[in-house]
DNA sequence: CCCGGCTTGCCGTCTATACAACTATTCTCC
DNA sequence: GGAGAATAGTTGTATAGACGGCAAGCCGGG
């Protein structure tokens, strides 16, 4: 097991395969040290730079972890802890060979209930506006959008960009700041009545809660909502840890 | 806005947080390019390493994107996707300042069901051990556990270890195999006559389901089960792109 | 026996340099 | 005018060397 610098992948990348199989095959136990920088460096021909560039790709994927003074360790798989991504509704659907599509249910200016007012940080009864969507996968309902966001320039609302575009572009376009992160907090709720209508569902139906704030670079709130999806339609997946 | 080569900080830091509080405050917008690695190293006195080493900090949170032989570009924020962290319970309960618990129902050799047979790649039958816990926190239970997990080594089930130890570590005891990876399914439902009496809810309460599996390292299950959280006790709050 | 200082080994950071690979532009020749 | 070659600019990778800071062991003095 050496590096081949003749060959297309580069020799970092090489050295992290080589010491991520010995660790998963069990060469290196959890809690064991790996051989010292120096000795990775000489032992594979690479400078300790280049070794030190494996290490902290392993380092970055829970694998090992360095510590300065002491060396470096494989580390105790987290096992219970799972990360998931919820990618954008679209790329989502088109990854599992579903048609995206979307359906504009409503999209007027309101007063701001006190809810939304006092998560977009404005006085209640603003001038906001309010959109309702549906979520579309091959033209079955599968999640339904509620959406508050500033109504800063007073430019028209056009039906057909509120029809195909996503809401951070809205956001852009209505209000004056420009939305730059977004903070969501994901809950679990039955439909009601209503809701269970609107997704073509019976109600009591379980489904994913999600409520999002977008926040502009200063850390303003500028958009603020739910969109609840089906749950017999959606489920997260862990990712794994991949070097 | 420069380098404080005295500083206690890194200079690879302090150029990442120059660069991304100039990002954030819109000096560089959206699909703007930054300057030249080159440009970086000569206006802040660094070294051209150590420019790309603020850069690919920058990179990995997302907010840069580097492209070979063209430049480096501020990224469109990804506002509609979400990073999701489920960390392990006894850490998610003292994060929250709730004493974390557990209270073993059962745990007993049972032949493997049909599904969790599959599961284990085992043939139907097959003695597995079957734990069931329930996960307090201060004392209430939030989380309902049902594991099978492979039984090979014919060591004594010890309660005590299994009413506090955390579920890989059991597995690693009584499995041939080191469990290095997990996967994990988190899916919405509604909880049954059972489940709920035995969370002490109402039936019809929604809750997280989380199916798991876990793998040694040459990728072979050793335990699979799933674990339902309390959906009025339980959330999820999305991890901010932080560098 | 204990404590403090020295030494050694290790990781963390930075520098200067070199070459490779890719992109876009400019120039040259037909 | 067009096609292809040369060129400049950019990121990707690798090297050797240097210094700093942390941890642990060693060793001698009290």
């Amino acid at each position: 097991m050496s590096i081949d610098k003749s060959s297309f992948v580069p020799p970092y990348y090489q050295l992290a395969q080589i010491l991520e199989r010995q660790i998963r095959s069990g060469v290196y136990r959890p809690g064991d040290p790996l051989p010292s920088e120096a000795e990775l460096s000489e032992r594979y021909g690479l400078s300790r730079m280049t070794v030190r560039r494996s290490l902290s790709q392993l380092a970055r994927a829970g694998l090992i972890r360095t510590e300065r003074g002491k060396g470096t360790f494989v580390s105790r798989p987290q096992l219970d802890r799972a990360v998931f991504v919820m990618e954008e509704f679209h790329k989502e659907m088109a990854a599992r060979g579903l048609a995206p599509g979307a359906r504009l249910l409503e999209a007027r200016l309101v007063p701001a209930p006190e809810k939304a007012a006092a998560r977009l940080q404005l006085p209640v009864g603003t001038r906001v506006l309010y959109i309702r969507r549906l979520l579309l996968a091959s033209g079955e309902p599968v999640a339904y959008d509620r959406k508050y966001l500033r109504y800063d320039r007073g430019k028209p609302i056009l039906e057909n960009e509120l029809q195909y575009q996503a809401f951070p572009e809205i956001v852009e376009k209505h209000a004056a700041a420009l939305p730059m992160s977004s903070r969501m907090v994901l809950r679990v709720t039955v439909l009601g009545e209503e809701e269970a209508r609107i997704l073509n569902v019976a109600a009591g139906t379980p489904a994913f809660l999600v409520e999002q704030s977008l926040l502009s670079g200063d850390g303003r709130p500028v958009g603020w909502g739910w969109c609840l999806y089906r749950g017999d339609r959606y489920e997260l997946v862990s990712a794994p840890e991949a070097i």
